[in-house]
DNA sequence: GACCTGTTTTGGTACGACCAAAGTGGAGCC
DNA sequence: GGCTCCACTTTGGTCGTACCAAAACAGGTC
């Protein structure tokens, strides 16, 4: 069979197309494979040319996975995934610091957002993995290193709470994107001391149910925060 | 000049990224074109297929433009365009109902925020504008097609208060993806009267600053909307 | 100066070929 | 019989050439 609808443009976009509804409708369930490429190659009535733009791009935007070897893999949709398609873009656009301003704004106003409806609704067993993660900061006061790394998990619990792979991926792509930018800056125990109490602040009132007070303080580390980022830039 | 770094995995790989360099750090400006395919070929010392990969790959992750018989043209770097590449994906993501879920799910919690955060610092201009929309879509409540249109754009509001790109370009995304999914029901001018009492409820917490019956008022919204997407599913 | 036309440029597609790495299967050894 | 190792096959990566059609371009014409 070839490529009838040769009315839709490119012999490639069809092609993708092609795949993409199969994978999208199901028909192709992730971990199956496609055919190798020169069979699709002859069951599509295409050039190899083609075959393999068609594929590129379904590997590009995150439905196959192709690797040097193997046969494509459908990959499993994911929201890691979807924020690994936009990285590049992503890395693009913190090139200015509007760039990244912009995203850390977003930022706090989820963050925020998170510290509200924790202090509303996080579980017993949330309130208690937020206050590990807090413990764990604390004791990475005089290492920056370990400070850094607690510092991001205290904020992932957040984005956790929900229960929401959506949000949790959001909170990949800003440890990615965001905390590298934000690593650079000379980083004392002083600084993480800082940190450190305004995680405490916002624990506190999370933990006390307090809505507004969490928000009030989680709006005043992300204010402070950036204002480091800006000091640093 | 031949690609030297070939330790780098495939030819086009290490293409992809030498564009991608350049662009981001700024020797590519936006709007500039690249050197056509040929030209490229003898430059660099690859095949013309590699070149034609490499481009699709800036293509599709959206840092060129590349149009049928036209130079690739160095693309403006934008939210929008960081929203599009992950499209497919999304898509993807959306054919289950677990993930038009987590993506409404998140929405509503920026939404909300959003509310909270119009009550709070809107400005006169804003509150207007936020008033302009809420008649228009009043006056559309008998033209589902028009009020479908006032509805997004009654919340497109809320997403331009802060003056942040990139949060107008989440609703950009919300309105491509989620308001189809939603569109796809019945829209009675019956419903759409529910929808409108509930924008002049958050309306009118907003005009009176009040972030708490703001925030009540979207979220109420939100979840009415939810429960409609669930019914019609 | 506006318009039409022949040439050139440029991307889209097709073939055919070769390489290297990974997979495969069977012969041979313990 | 089960394990090991090697030749063969498969498969993706790359290259080069060729041809087409549409668009851009450059002249020439009215």
């Amino acid at each position: 069979m070839s490529i009838e609808n040769a009315n839709a443009g490119r012999a490639a976009d069809v092609l993708f197309r092609t795949f993409a509804d199969q994978i999208r409708l199901g028909q192709l369930k992730e971990g199956e494979a496609l055919p190798p490429e020169r069979e699709i190659v002859e069951r599509y009535g295409v050039s190899r040319t083609v075959a393999r733009e068609a594929l590129q791009a379904l590997a590009s935007r995150g439905l196959i996975e192709a690797r040097p070897r193997h046969r494509p893999i459908v990959r499993r949709p994911s929201y890691e995934a979807a924020f690994e398609t936009v990285g590049t873009m992503i890395g693009r656009l913190m090139a200015k610091e509007e760039g990244v301003r912009a995203l850390f704004e977003m930022r706090a106003l989820i963050e925020v957002a998170l510290a509200r409806q924790a202090a509303k609704m996080a579980t017993k067993t949330q309130v208690i993995q937020l206050e590990k993660a807090l413990e764990a900061n604390a004791q990475a006061i005089d290492d920056s290193a370990a400070f850094y790394e607690t510092d991001r998990g205290f904020h992932a619990v957040f984005y956790e709470i929900p229960g929401n792979p959506a949000l949790e991926a959001a909170h990949k792509g800003y440890a990615t994107w965001l905390h590298p930018q934000w690593s650079i800056m000379p980083r004392h125990p002083q600084r993480n001391k800082i940190n450190y109490e305004a995680h405490a602040a916002v624990f506190k009132s999370v933990h006390s149910g307090d809505a507004d007070a969490a928000e009030d303080a989680m709006r005043a580390h992300m204010d402070a925060a950036w204002k480091q980022v800006c000091k640093t830039f």
